[in-house]
DNA sequence: AGAATATAGTTAGAAGTCTAATAGATTTTA
DNA sequence: TAAAATCTATTAGACTTCTAACTATATTCT
């Protein structure tokens, strides 16, 4: 892959893309495909897929503080509350204060969550196996490769922004 | 990229993932950093990127029935709903009842929601330039490639899928 | 024609997510 | 040390989306 964001970008103020075509709508669209996909997996078992991303990280690595877990995971502090409330409720995770700094709260994995993520892991890990069924392990790779090289465009842009577009052009 | 479903899955009852190497994590994440980027510009018009589609969709084809333009941008009949009520009020879409189907409603992009779309247009399509920024346009091309063979191969399995994990195993 | 079935859209209610504002604890600075 | 700044978690309120139940209209079948 070259790069040459640069002139990638000047000569295309593009024209009008048909939906289809675009990144957003194709990625939006495979990202339901796969949501859907393992919530057929959870569904049984009462939990969502956005949960299953906070237990899978805890069942990883538990112990961190709230503000912690939600960087892990990519979502807000005020959404981390809100998943904590229901699954402390359920008995999954259990939540100690910090010993030494009061303003922190430490999450781990009940025995009760751990087993549960352990007995779903097998199966939602078949996630993957789906998603790159038919991929040689050399295209399975590359596409890995752009995702991550994407990503890292997206998060170029964003850092070194334009002026933001006025409103009423 | 050879099509060896069956024993791909079959061979891989997969030991437990680490979040980040799971499909599901940098979908959301590589989503997630795009519907950023796409709201910043179109942030100060007061357009979601949830609207966006919708309106893109119409500026490419309108006339549609509420149901038809929920398929088109795979949402259910009640989001559209949602959408349209707010569209409507801020006059960049009209709803007309079907001549022949009273049942029906068929959903027009107004002189105003045009002119919206057509002045947005090419700054939104810079997010498929900034997405594929220092890709050949071969790795494009295998890229849109992989992303249609991976989404058809989720609603394959979505489609004749398995009776269901039973819950508590 | 009349009853049963199917289709289009709406409403109600739940869940998940975000932003902004707030409260409490800790660290830094004057 | 006291005041200011920063950090952590929480709350409140908005928005988006979904599912399920409902209403109205059309179609099909006897």
């Amino acid at each position: 892959m070259e790069n040459n964001l640069a002139e990638h970008l000047d000569n295309s103020l593009s024209e009008a893309t048909p939906p289809a075509n675009s990144i957003g709508y194709q990625l939006r669209h495979l990202h339901g495909s796969m949501a859907r996909t393992l919530h057929g997996f959870l569904r049984n078992y009462g939990i969502s897929a956005s949960q299953w991303g906070y237990l899978r990280h805890l069942y990883f690595e538990d112990g961190l503080s709230q503000r912690e877990l939600s960087e892990s995971v990519r979502r807000q502090d005020a959404t981390t509350v809100t998943f904590l409330k229901r699954m402390e409720k359920n008995g999954y995770v259990e939540i100690r204060s910090d010993k030494w700094d009061q303003r922190k709260n430490r999450v781990f994995l009940t025995k009760s969550g751990r087993d549960l993520c352990a007995s779903l892991m097998p199966f939602v890990a078949r996630i993957d196996d789906i998603a790159f069924a038919g991929f040689s392990k050399n295209d399975e790779e590359l596409f890995w490769q752009m995702v991550e090289r994407m990503r890292a465009n997206f998060d170029a842009f964003g850092s070194k922004r334009q002026p933001a577009l006025a409103a009423g052009d």
